[in-house]
DNA sequence: GTCTATAGGCAGATAGAC
DNA sequence: GTCTATCTGCCTATAGAC
């Protein structure tokens, strides 16, 4: 039987993970080195070479546990509200609060630098856009059935192209600091699907 | 009177810039060194020193070709199209030409890469997108005139968005090397702005 | 698990000869 | 303008003590 935890452990090898990822998302994966996050924990780099052997092991883990918390992300979404039209608002707002803290999406950091990149994080960003696309697909087919959303060609390219509207507005707005300049983006592509 | 050549005489900094305008756009601003370009065009690392003392300013230098160029590009659309659709469409051409060279625009490189680069290129990627969006604006309005463009909002508005869906199309296709994905996602972007 | 110490390499940059 | 030589500093990574 497990042992009862009262606090939140929050394990080093974790907020190693908090760090790094603040790092990725403001700065870019060629952007940051192990010093940056040893002096932000106060660590030694040695230590974290424990956790993390390398900056690619780093790198993986990082967007495992992204992606693994954008999946439960939507799947609260799926599971707590049924309108597909409130499912794309609830999309955009998971966007909005990463741009909120000042960041771009981690995988669209990932797909700029993508040719730097090694190989095993190259696949997991694919992965990450591709359970998007399918997620994304799966609420626009919904809607185009109930009659609550209209859009032009098959689901999955729609899909495709909010996807990649979300991220180049995040891309643009974040120079200007400026959330409105996103949100607006963003509400415009998703009008883009009314009824008619 | 100045000497007429009659060859194109590709100066050493010219062919600088060639090289590392392709390193950036594939690669980011921190994805390269002197060194790649150096051994590029086989010679030291010291020599391009001499015609640009730093990084920084040899990423300034990047940005200001990169835009004249673009402004160049948009001002012979003006010139040779008339029909504002039909200038939208070129302008998709332009970034379609960049992607095929399996590059990201410049400029949306350097806006992931922002909050690392040096304060000087900071202000040249924001008057970059300024100028986009300045250029689209007015064809939107020309468009929405002689009644061939139609869409909600201000003129401005519908020009950011444009502008960053293109770039996000761009920022998703390159790692799938897929161009009919970005060509799919921009002709989306463009058919939302059918006349009634 | 965390530390000290250090390896080995590459970064951007400079001095000075040619 | 281009070179050789070199500097200083940072990078990722490892060995081994505690």
């Amino acid at each position: 039987m497990a042992v009862t935890q009262t606090q939140a452990p929050t394990s080093t090898a974790q907020r190693i993970l908090d760090v790094a990822e603040q790092l990725v998302q403001s700065r870019g994966y060629n952007g940051f080195s192990y010093a940056d996050i040893a002096g932000e924990l106060a660590i030694t780099k040695a230590s974290l070479h424990y956790h993390f052997a390398s900056k690619a092991e780093l790198g993986e883990a990082l967007i495992e546990r992204y992606s693994a918390r954008f999946t439960e992300a939507l799947e609260r979404i799926d599971s707590t509200i049924p309108a597909a039209r409130a499912k794309l608002d609830a999309y955009v707002g998971l966007y909005t609060d990463v741009l909120r803290g000042e960041r771009m999406c981690l995988c669209g950091m990932l797909a700029a630098e993508y040719q730097t990149l090694p190989q095993p994080m190259r696949g997991s960003v694919i992965r990450f856009f591709d359970g998007n696309v399918a997620w994304l697909a799966s609420v626009l087919a919904d809607g185009q059935s109930d009659g609550t959303l209209s859009f032009d060609g098959a689901p999955n390219d729609a899909a495709q192209t909010i996807l990649s509207s979300l991220q180049g507005a995040m891309l643009v707005a974040r120079p200007y600091g400026d959330l409105a300049r996103f949100q607006a983006a963003a509400a415009r592509t998703l009008a883009s699907l009314k009824t008619p």
